[in-house]
DNA sequence: AAGCCGGGGGG
DNA sequence: CCCCCAGGCTT
């Protein structure tokens, strides 16, 4: 059925048209990506890894110093995951960090350094999934594979007017099929990463330039005007919104305190100024719940700022407060995961954007 | 299949 | 304010 559905389909297009257009557009019109100075495997791998759900123009520079710091797999394979979090910094989705160099280290030790070819190999490593192992397959090993992501999804929804709900995992295998008839053998790469730069430069969500498309004769949404309804797609659920109470904590030297959060979860291992839930306590008993918590004793001096932040499924309402130490307990153990710092050294550790935007207001 | 996991930019 | 993301892991 989903093969005959597929047949179906692709028998409306002039394939080996379709693949010398979309080819041809891309070698010509590509833009200059540092990723694609080099084949290198790695290199190719590291860049795939930051660009999921994160757009090119933030990458670039995350890309260039990673890469410059960790400029083999062996560098990053040695390095502390500490380092790794702080060049990750800002860029988000940090389990992709962590993920990576377990990775990486899975390749020093079992593959001498070599990123391997297989899908089989490639996909059982950790953060590589579908997509990921068809980008590397193709664009470091010029092996035809399928490397389907948000963006040729949508591209090829539009071309073949496929009218189902991309969010669903079952519609991306179904992707995957239409690109393994549809693929260039010859030419991998360009194929896919043409796909992909049509969605980026060309097919865009809202606005497409259908009137500059390399591939507008083959497209069936463009034919019949559907363009802007394409691709079908479940709406987003509402984010919770939950408040805390930043707590910006002087001693009498300078430091402050922060505290390393969880090792899973949201923001695992990052370091942060300590939060009081809000919805859990009242305002007014702040310094209660912090000497509970914490077995030192504070006093609230004044409010720096307010401040929102959004992640994927839930908001941050955070109201920042300084507050002072007043009295230390030394017989309540004090926690593992926190310490006191200068300005200075906080630099040194990975913290979540809106706390190293508390410390940008600090300095 | 659904929930979890960041952050920035565009309209 | 809304929307859009160059995905993968866990449950």
């Amino acid at each position: 059925m989903k093969t005959e559905y597929i047949h179906q389909k692709l028998k409306q297009i002039d394939k080996k048209q379709f693949q010398h257009d979309l080819i041809t557009w891309f070698e010509n019109e590509q833009r200059d990506l540092p990723w694609r100075k080099s084949q290198d495997p790695y290199k190719i791998w590291i860049s795939e890894i930051m660009l999921q759900q994160t757009k090119v123009d933030t990458v670039i520079p995350y890309y260039e110093r990673f890469i410059n710091k960790f400029p083999t797999p062996a560098d990053l394979s040695s390095a502390t995951e500490q380092e790794v979090l702080k060049a990750w910094e800002g860029l988000g989705y940090y389990s992709r960090a962590r993920n990576l160099q377990h990775a990486v280290r899975e390749v020093v030790s079992e593959y001498g350094g070599i990123v391997p070819n297989t899908p089989e190999r490639l996909g059982s490593l950790k953060g590589v999934g579908p997509y990921t192992t068809g980008a590397i397959l193709s664009i470091a090993y010029d092996i035809p594979a399928p490397a389907v992501d948000g963006n040729v999804m949508r591209v090829l929804s539009r071309i073949f007017l496929i009218e189902e709900n991309i969010a669903k995992p079952s519609v991306r295998s179904l992707f995957e099929h239409f690109v393994e008839k549809l693929i260039s053998k010859q030419n991998p790469s360009s194929f896919n990463q043409g796909l992909m730069e049509l969605g980026a430069l060309i097919c865009t969500p809202n606005s497409p330039a259908c009137l500059l498309c390399p591939v507008q004769q083959h497209c069936q949404a463009f034919a019949e005007g559907k363009e802007l309804e394409l691709p079908i797609k479940e709406k987003a659920k509402k984010k919770k919104i939950i408040p805390y109470t930043v707590l910006v904590i002087r001693d009498d030297h300078e430091g402050f305190l922060i505290e390393k959060r969880p090792d899973k979860g949201l923001l695992a291992n990052l370091w942060q100024f300590p939060m009081a839930p809000l919805s859990d306590i009242d305002k007014k008993s702040i310094p209660h719940w912090f000497y509970g918590e914490y077995g030192i004793k504070i006093k609230i001096e004044k409010q720096i700022d307010t401040m929102k932040h959004v992640f994927s499924h839930i908001i941050w309402e955070l109201d920042v407060i300084e507050a002072s130490i007043i009295e230390e307990d030394a017989n309540k153990m004090e926690r593992p995961d926190t310490t006191v710092v200068s300005i200075q050294d906080m630099a040194n550790f990975p913290m979540p954007v809106p706390h190293q935007k508390i410390v940008k207001q600090l300095q």
